[in-house]
DNA sequence: GTGGCATCAATTGGATCCAATAACAACCTA
DNA sequence: TAGGTTGTTATTGGATCCAATTGATGCCAC
């Protein structure tokens, strides 16, 4: 997402600033955005802000309905288990894509985010440095639409992380942990095979988890 | 895509209009787009043909540069095989999210497409058919995201269709009609295993002779 | 007291105008 | 004559203004 050399630099800088603030909580999902106050607040006219919400309806994190504005979509029962599903499906393509050019300094740069994540256990950080480490996996796929589909799931399931991580704690900081250790060292093999299956087990089992747990989706974000 | 009530009427209609004169081949990739054409030629300002070519943007159909305005993307060899990866892992789930809700009525739509495509064999109609086809074995998948997805795979890779079945004709449509011939018997005995596995089938293939013919990305649309 | 209707404020959608950027061409200089 | 520079034109980006739609509030009739 925000390949800024495809946006001009307004409509960008106002999309990634909105994006952000969505992303990390600060506008709850339900909220109202009003073209007005993100113009102020932001700086700029409401021309760029209309195309940075067009923008991020194209990822899904805003819904536009004519006449009537742009909010931040609702939590949906029923959308989070195919949201997961596709994750499962995308994103071992995506490591598989990436495992063939992974250097070893980018398996350092993946090994040092899991050390910090195995440190520091705040929820807010460990959101950031959750999405890191995985990123941080599929760097050496360069093909844009598979990357932006990945980038995309991400999104759309963030709320739903966060919602879960807030009512669980690190009480699941174990499995986690261990389950990225496991991809790390089928990385570090060089085994795509194993590297795929851990992945959509690791994937699996969150969304399995998640819809274990219908309260999320009472409490706002 | 194109969820009329999400976009305003001027936008949505710019959008869709373009949007068919991509998938039909009438503007070509490589090809220029000037705003203030195109709003002479759909009718109105500039101001919703630049909202439309965002909301064309983020579905992958013209890119967009600052200051320089925008085109339709040219066929990439790199980018179609991930294209096709990527359908044959997420249009499986779409069908399987699809077959349980797909009433006899479905069915009997989808092989009367089948047999049209079995009479006519004339290739544009073939592409538009072919869609069709697909597309109504997906009409039980619910999940927004999922089918927007879908749709937008198909909507990438239009162009590599169009210049393969310009290339071969209707050379291989018994191939098609045999897998098409098996997927529907599948759907009617509601094995979903069985569907999805000649889904996969009929894409892979699909993906695979693609890849052996780099004259495609030589022949303009 | 309640339901329906009308009017009014608030907000978004669209058009026109102006500024900034980039492609292009002609000219000047070495 | 070739290369760089500068000026001109075409096109996009952004701001302000006006119109259209929505939703809310208050009033009136029943």
């Amino acid at each position: 997402m925000s390949d800024a050399s495809t946006e001009s630099a307004a409509s960008s800088r106002i999309a990634q600033a909105l994006r952000d603030d969505i992303l990390n909580g600060s506008i709850a999902p339900g909220q109202r955005l009003r073209q007005e106050d993100i113009a102020e607040r932001l700086g700029g006219s409401r021309l760029p802000v209309r195309e940075a919400l067009r923008i991020l309806a194209a990822e899904g994190l805003v819904q536009i309905e004519p006449n009537k504005g742009a909010r931040v979509p609702l939590l949906d029962p029923g959308e989070v288990e195919t949201l997961y599903r596709m994750r499962e499906r995308l994103e071992p393509l995506a490591l598989s894509e990436s495992m063939a050019k992974l250097s070893s300094a980018d398996l350092a740069e993946i090994s040092e985010i899991q050390r910090r994540i195995e440190q520091g256990v705040d929820v807010t950080e460990f959101l950031i440095l959750d999405r890191e480490f995985h990123m941080a996996t599929y760097t050496g796929c360069s093909d844009e639409h598979l990357m932006l589909s990945v980038v995309r799931l991400w999104n759309s399931t963030q709320h739903y992380r966060r919602a879960f991580m807030s009512l669980t704690g690190s009480g699941r900081a174990q499995i986690v942990n261990a389950e990225h250790r496991l991809l790390m060292e089928a990385l570090e093999r060089r085994d795509t095979e194993d590297a795929e299956l851990y992945l959509l087990g690791h994937i699996r089992r969150t969304r399995k988890e998640l819809v274990r747990r219908p309260e999320i989706f009472s409490t706002g974000s």
